[in-house]
DNA sequence: TGAGATACTTACCTGCAAGTAAGTAGGATA
DNA sequence: TATCCTACTTACTTGCAGGTAAGTATCTCA
């Protein structure tokens, strides 16, 4: 076969895409099959079923987190670039068509989910909490940010900032992200 | 026929509940039916499809909205209390079981919705920013609160983290909507 | 060279979702 | 008192969703 070992890995991708952009109950194993040319057994081949699926799609979503954190989760530096790049990937996500953040697209169904599923996604939105506190910890301590109180409810509240602003820009325009990073900048005292 | 008049709000009702339990692709019309004790045809009666359906839950939200924020809108007043009313209402709907806010909703399944409810979710939402900013610009003149920049702007952002809250709050717990209270406080210079 | 294992396809099943058409029971109206 | 309207019910249809069982082509290794 020559697709060998490609098949499940564009699965992932095709129901990754699909979920930023439609959610969990947006999309069928059709949505899924069809661009790729394959039949739906073979989806349940891969992921025998939905919840194989989306435990698949959340660590990939992990892994994208952990790569593009690791460097500074090693070995610290400037942290406005850390937040910038964040503000930066939720922008192409969205302007890419892709809206929707898996925590988001998990929350709306989430008593659907398996125990696993939940574990997993809560695992993530901890490793996220956790460089982004990191950040605004070190932004403190560099005098890069100024605000007041804890770093780790700080750093919860801007992920749930940027969390609803994806879903208000799908109704308002992408317009007020952009809008809501100044806010936050203006919150941690940047000015530039 | 005893139920007169009845069964059309009862639908609106028990369907409001679910919207904001499970969004909006998450309840059939039998979920709505088999607890009223009627059929899935009645409610097809009352609204053809589920489109219709839909415009009168936003219309049903829109005039709680109204309903709770006419007095302040007519004549002002002070408005730390408006702002801890929002946090109450928002904590009451999570702890009741209703955690999803509508606006996140409709989001979620965006792009299949008719462009009529599209505008009347947008007007939703300009009305909820609208009461909002006027809060938080009445709280600056009368010096209740303290912050940065453009009202409207602020409201949005104070709008856009509580909807992400709700979110977070089904993966990791309800505290963590007190909690973003208490940064929203912060962030407005309120200490007490 | 033949016995697995891998990676699928074909052909099905069940169940529910939204929606429709035709019928009906009871009150209001003329 | 016949008929019309309102508010439904009964009895369907279509379509897709997730899922399964059995078959098949290709590679792999003893």
């Amino acid at each position: 076969m020559s697709t060998a070992g490609n098949t499940r890995e564009q699965i992932i991708d095709q129901a990754f895409q699909l979920m930023l952009q439609r959610g969990l109950n947006g999309f069928s194993y059709r949505d899924i099959s069809e661009p790729l040319g394959v039949k739906n057994a073979a989806i349940h081949y891969h992921f025998p079923n939905k919840m194989d699926l989306i435990a698949a799609l959340i660590d990939e979503n992990h892994q994208v987190l952990k790569k593009s954190t690791s460097e500074f989760m090693a070995y610290g530096g400037p942290a406005r670039p850390q937040l910038e790049g964040l503000f930066a990937f939720t922008l192409n996500q969205c302007q890419c068509g892709r809206p929707i953040c898996m925590v988001g697209a998990l929350a709306i169904d989430y008593e659907d989910l398996s125990d696993d599923i939940k574990d997993a996604n809560d695992r993530f939105l901890q490793d996220s909490l956790k460089w982004l506190s990191k950040v605004l910890e070190t932004g403190r301590e560099r005098e890069e940010f100024t605000f007041e109180g804890d770093a780790e409810r700080k750093s919860m509240s801007i992920l749930a900032m940027i969390q609803g602003a994806r879903q208000m820009a799908r109704v308002h325009g992408m317009d007020i992200l952009e809008s809501m990073f100044e806010q936050i900048r203006l919150d941690l005292g940047i000015k530039d």
